[in-house]
DNA sequence: GTCTATAGTCGGATAGAC
DNA sequence: GTCTATCCGACTATAGAC
């Protein structure tokens, strides 16, 4: 079975994009080297240059790919949470398990194991922002954090925009993602290699908890 | 006023260590280069394998650096919970105080100016450890999260080498080490160039008040 | 102790065969 | 569309003048 046209064997692009996410992920954009890329995609060096412009083309198509599978598994509840905020008839309660349900995706994300190759290049621009951060900035970061401040805001009755809400989604989303960069540290800590069914339930209901204890007895300062 | 054979004008060891600090930080390991090193650093490019045996060396050097500047500021708060701890007739109020008293002396390292230097090594090495990680780990992260462990394990009953102390451990230090790992996104979304005084007084009371009813509604779970 | 010069390797992109 | 061969610049480390 092979069609006409399409595909050989499989699509060099397809395995460029994957052996990117493991080499910018492991050495980041200027410890990666092209051969590396081409070699753990078993295609040809020049085949970079050839079907994305260059190394930084490669890289720009790497982070579109991480923000297009982020995005698809947690905007959904993202625009959830925008179309409920609109509503005007939300309940603290409700907001709150907003919260918690977007966060859940969040980390449910994070949990899974393909996240330790991707993961590494996001926090890398989290960090240093190039120009590949504005793609995931705007379809992504940016979308959740207004939606988990525009709850806040709604839950402790302050405006979304404040500082106080910018700060404390933050500070919320942070729980989440610090076990992203956090990862190996916290591996080495509680002496394994990968994180648990239980782990990623724990972590999950740690947050849970923080969220709900900490919103429920702060006025909005 | 020079004495008779120690600095001329200044250590080029010290300088080195100070360019490493900017160079690595920015660049990674990898991606910085010896020449941007020396570079900075004002000092000739051949200095580096001599005085430091090689740019590993160096990077080994800078990362010794942080650990005993940061150990400097926020091991003393570390040590006294460690002797808090073995009384045995420690209240959960001064338990918490303590625990929040570390917390503080971590947000106000993280959120001073010079860590955007220092602390994007350390958040990279915390993704990937290489040989450098053990270095800052043995000394200064190792203790600080069986600190905060310890004190956790004290006011919630459990062990304090159980998953969960350690894994509540992580979430708490984790709110403030996001202001650092996600720095860039937290300033964009609030519009600054840099964090302010009141800023990072937000940040402190947010983690406190996270802490206080985080964990004084929870159960050991 | 600090410099210049250079050796030897490896980087990304390109030319051109097939 | 995929390969080999290669250019040329940049890399780290070293040799040796001063």
């Amino acid at each position: 079975m092979k069609s006409p046209s399409s595909k050989t064997k499989e699509d060099p692009r397809r395995r460029l994009i994957d052996a990117g996410l493991e080499i910018f992920g492991t050495h980041g954009f200027e410890g990666a080297t092209t051969r590396m890329l081409a070699g753990k995609a078993g295609v040809n060096q020049a085949a970079i240059p050839y079907y994305y412009g260059g190394k930084e083309g490669l890289y720009h198509a790497v982070v579109a790919y991480i923000a297009e599978n982020a995005g698809r598994f947690i905007l959904p509840v993202t625009e959830k949470i925008t179309a409920a905020l609109q509503t005007d008839d939300l309940s603290t309660d409700a907001a709150v398990g907003l919260l918690v349900k977007q966060l859940s995706a969040f980390i449910q994300l994070v949990g899974q194991g393909e996240s330790r190759r991707w993961g590494r290049i996001i926090i890398r621009e989290q960090m240093q922002p190039t120009k590949a951060f504005d793609i995931i900035y705007d379809r992504v970061i940016r979308r959740v954090h207004e939606a988990c401040a525009g709850l806040i805001g709604h839950i402790l009755q302050i405006p979304p925009a404040s500082d106080t809400a910018i700060i404390r989604a933050h500070s919320v989303v942070g729980q989440a993602m610090i076990f992203q960069a956090a990862r190996e540290t916290i591996l080495r800590r509680l002496g394994r290699r990968e994180f648990t069914f239980d782990d990623i339930e724990m972590i999950r209901s740690i947050v849970e908890d923080q969220i709900r204890n900490t919103l429920r007895h702060s006025s909005g300062k």
